[in-house]
DNA sequence: CTAAGATGTCGAT
DNA sequence: TCGACCTCTTAGG
């Protein structure tokens, strides 16, 4: 479920497991193998996440101003597990694998779509193409907005574009949009900056919610099911939504049936009548 | 059992 | 706009 929140879960569950301590790093199948081999028994000296990317940093070279870092993408199919006791022999490919000094736990890393060795000034041209995160406490919103109120794009769009804000993705799009009764394909330039602040700040509690749980749960109290007396949702996804993957079933607000389409090459959902366009603005308006 | 599709992103066209 | 990436889950036979 890589959107923003399981990086940040993922970057404190390593900081939680490995932090400080001297690991074990391989790379039994795969191409990283190099770049694991000069990791090996260092200290994992720092773990964070921006948007969607993860970095484990590595200290312990005679340069303490030098950390190496590993700069993680999960993509659409990767995955961290971790387990207790020594790591058991790879089954399949496993891309990066940490393990601590006296095996007490490990953790393997799958199908990434980046696990590469970076240098600190990398790191940083990384987060510098990298937008506002809401979950992250160094964030300013206002780039976001300046980017937002002044683009012809659909609001649909910017949430998934990471240069203009980051780590909200497929679900945390469908979702904070239906919770702000948003139309999805309504121009940035359209949204008032009420409308803005209030999906940042709906991001921000919303993803908090998901670091601290471990999936995506948008529902407010009033319309869980057990609230409404209604069967709970039978999906890997765990969390209750309003609309994402919901084509065709009834609005849980108000019944009507939830739209979907494919926008820019992604599923999009809402619904027609929670997310109405916006009154058009006299500026706009051309008779 | 097999097939299709998915929470993402990039590069070719 | 489309395929590639390459893992896992779910739907279907």
């Amino acid at each position: 479920m890589p959107e923003g929140h399981t990086l940040h879960r993922l970057a404190a569950a390593y900081r939680q497991v490995f932090g400080g301590e001297s690991v074990r790093v391989s790379s039994p199948q795969g191409p990283f193998a190099q770049a694991a081999l000069r990791l090996d028994g260092r200290p994992l000296t720092g773990t964070e996440a921006h948007g969607k990317h993860l970095f484990l940093g590595f200290g312990g070279t005679a340069d303490p101003a030098s950390t190496d870092w590993v700069h993680i993408h999960l993509g659409l199919y990767g995955k961290v597990r971790f387990g207790e006791g020594p790591a058991p022999e790879p089954v399949g490919q496993i891309r990066l694998r940490i393990s601590t000094a006296d095996d007490t736990a490990h953790a393997d890393l799958r199908g990434p779509t980046t696990c590469a060795l970076i240098s600190d000034p990398e790191k940083q041209e990384v987060h510098r193409r990298l937008g506002p995160d809401p979950l992250r406490d160094d964030s300013v919103p206002e780039q976001a907005w300046q980017r937002v109120s002044r683009s012809g794009t659909t609001v649909a769009a910017l949430l998934m574009d990471q240069k203009v804000l980051s780590g909200v993705g497929n679900i945390y799009r469908a979702e904070v949009l239906f919770r702000q009764g948003i139309d999805p394909r309504l121009p940035g330039r359209a949204l008032t900056r009420e409308q803005w602040d209030a999906v940042w700040k709906d991001l921000t509690l919303l993803m908090a919610d998901g670091v601290r749980d471990g999936w995506i749960d948008t529902v407010r109290p009033e319309h869980t099911p057990q609230a409404m007396g209604r069967p709970a949702r039978e999906d890997a996804h765990g969390g209750e939504v309003y609309v994402y993957r919901r084509a065709g079933l009834p609005c849980l607000v108000c019944a009507t049936p939830v739209s979907a389409g494919t926008h820019a090459g992604r599923n999009l959902f809402w619904c027609p009548a929670c997310q109405p366009a916006t009154p058009i603005g006299s500026l706009q308006y051309r008779p």
